[in-house]
DNA sequence: TATATTTGCAACCATATGGTTTCATTTAAC
DNA sequence: GTTAAATGAAACCATATGGTTGCAAATATA
């Protein structure tokens, strides 16, 4: 089965789980209290987290703190930095330099 | 039905498409030869694509050219943009000594 | 005009997904 | 020791997903 990072974060829930674990650790039982659907459906979207690493466990008693895992988010950064400077529209004056010399030379 | 950018760069093949077009603008069938799916498969692909605005259509004659619109991609940007810090290990040297001061203080 | 090319859409199919309910296990509390 | 709480796992279900094949429409080419 699947199980990488981008399908990790391609559900909104997951994506929350993520936000709200990001600020400090959290229990099954405190995460489900800020959804509308079961504990036990956090718990499976907690175990998909947790096989692409996205989050780590920390057992103390009989709770479980899930802690987030930020190295694995890297993944993502890597895929979408390429594509940056594309939606970032300040380009420096040496880039509109080169890219105009460009132009004009192959012309 | 729901239609964002996360979901649509859940998938690799459309994580390919979009590397593909982000280089220059293709039509579904110089696409396809990339693939080992059918032609109509990269089609649907790219209604995905379409629908959630990470590609646009340009079409001449019979040809549709598929461009690579980046702005759609700054949802994902902002979403893991918060967690970079948290991967990106690197502190300088007063972030390490304001974190100290604080610890101290607390003590 | 007749034919070939490029494309999108619809119907269908096997599997994945996200949810539920039920149950077993472990640990804390009484 | 008995009961309660926290959790994960299994079984089940409706729907989504990604693929296929077949077909129709639009445009280029002969």
């Amino acid at each position: 089965m699947r199980r990488d990072v981008f399908q990790a974060i391609a559900d909104p829930t997951r994506r929350a789980i993520i936000t709200l674990i990001a600020l400090h650790a959290m229990t099954p039982n405190a995460l489900a209290e800020h959804f509308d659907t079961s504990r036990q459906a956090v718990s499976k979207h907690l175990r998909i987290l947790t096989e692409c690493q996205l989050v780590k466990q920390e057992q103390t008693g009989r709770e479980i703190y899930y802690h987030f895992n930020a190295k694995s988010m890297k993944e993502v950064a890597d895929f979408i930095e390429p594509f940056r400077q594309m939606w970032e529209e300040k380009f420096d004056k040496l880039d509109v330099l080169l890219k105009k010399m460009k132009t004009t030379k192959k012309k």
